[in-house]
DNA sequence: AAGGATCTACCATCTGGTAGGTAGGCAGGG
DNA sequence: CCCTGCCTACCTACCAGATGGTAGATCCTT
């Protein structure tokens, strides 16, 4: 109990640190300090810094999903859906922090293996969500747009991704929100969020 | 001649690991290695690693605007200005690397102030820039939009730079120009690359 | 008693950075 | 013309602190 309690401390402080450092901008004692634990204690969770990093990944896999699940569960149109996935980002930003995995995909070539592909995983799993609801969507006649559904969720996944990165060193979550409301009225010829 | 000759070339390489690795993904020791000269050397012409970031940003600007200028000067419609401002990001991923700003902006809480004011003007400056080129084109008819051009530009930065943060960790160029393509045929109205 | 969880204490290596010295070029004065 | 002084570039040698990681003891719960 206290193992799997002190495990997801570990986790949510790598993670805020990931998202707002870099994977290279942080270390095992500033965990451990933090959370008043010594470092080898966080060793016995995660023996290297690459397992942290990839159950790092792991978990922000299953919580994002879980988030698109239910976005696809209700059952709104679809340009309500990708509203509410571009909320998600939102939200990341909010809490003035990068998406981990975004933020992963910068430090790509510094990665193990293992969270490499995690990271190329993360964006392939959005896209294909996205081409899923776009497809969708435009068969409804809920949304307009001319070629392929999964080239359009490629953008949007970079737009995102990118809009994120550009208005963090801005500081301004309005610049974000603006430019995302721009993006979709733009792309989706969707009614202004 | 020889200062100048190799300041340049301790750039040339920190401008490459910072593209590749990012700010906190390497050190002095990896620089003077490729170089076969002392560490002490680099701390010669660049103190401390925030002098070096700095100069880093100065240089990369004042090529960036370079090259804006001459796009700028060339008497083609606003839609291949774009175009051709979409290139410059093409040419450096091509190059596997990230946009130097980019990067940094991914590196951007743990940066000098320095730094940090840089990489923001940076931003600053491509998107007053792309503002000009899409009012005047607008003017002109070569373009087509709505609302305030410092918006779109805003959007064309960031989607730039998300696009490439995103190809760089699937490995393909090809996806970011499919990418870009309809991203500008979407946003402009414009002729496809 | 056994297990996992946590600790203290350590380690080798790397980090950015400093101190101090050497070699060469170039000015000015005798 | 040569000597002196100074400057720049670069070096060797070093440093304190941080880094990721390990070994082994102790503690706590079952």
């Amino acid at each position: 109990m206290a193992s799997t309690d002190t495990a997801a401390r570990i986790l949510d402080v790598a993670e805020r640190l990931v998202q707002v450092h870099g994977f290279n901008g942080f270390s095992y004692a500033d965990i451990a300090g933090e959370l008043s634990i010594r470092k080898a204690s966080i060793h016995h969770h995660f023996p290297a810094k690459a397992d942290l990093g990839a159950a790092l990944i792991a978990r922000y896999k299953k919580t994002f999903c879980g988030a698109l699940d239910e976005i696809y569960q209700s059952r709104v149109s679809a340009d309500l859906k990708i509203q509410a996935y571009a909320r998600l980002y939102t939200n990341v930003l909010r809490k003035q922090r990068m998406c981990l995995c975004g933020m992963l995909a910068a430090d790509f070539q510094t990665l193990a293996k293992e969270m490499r592909d995690g990271v190329t995983d993360f964006f392939s799993v959005n896209e294909a969500w996205l081409t899923k609801v776009l497809e969708e969507g435009r068969k409804a006649k809920a949304i307009h747009f001319d070629g392929r559904a999964s080239t359009l969720a490629e953008l949007l996944v970079s737009s995102l991704e990118g809009a994120m990165l550009v208005a963090r060193s801005h500081g301004k979550v309005s610049r974000f929100e603006s430019v995302v409301k721009k993006l979709l009225n733009s792309l989706l010829n969707a009614a202004s969020a």
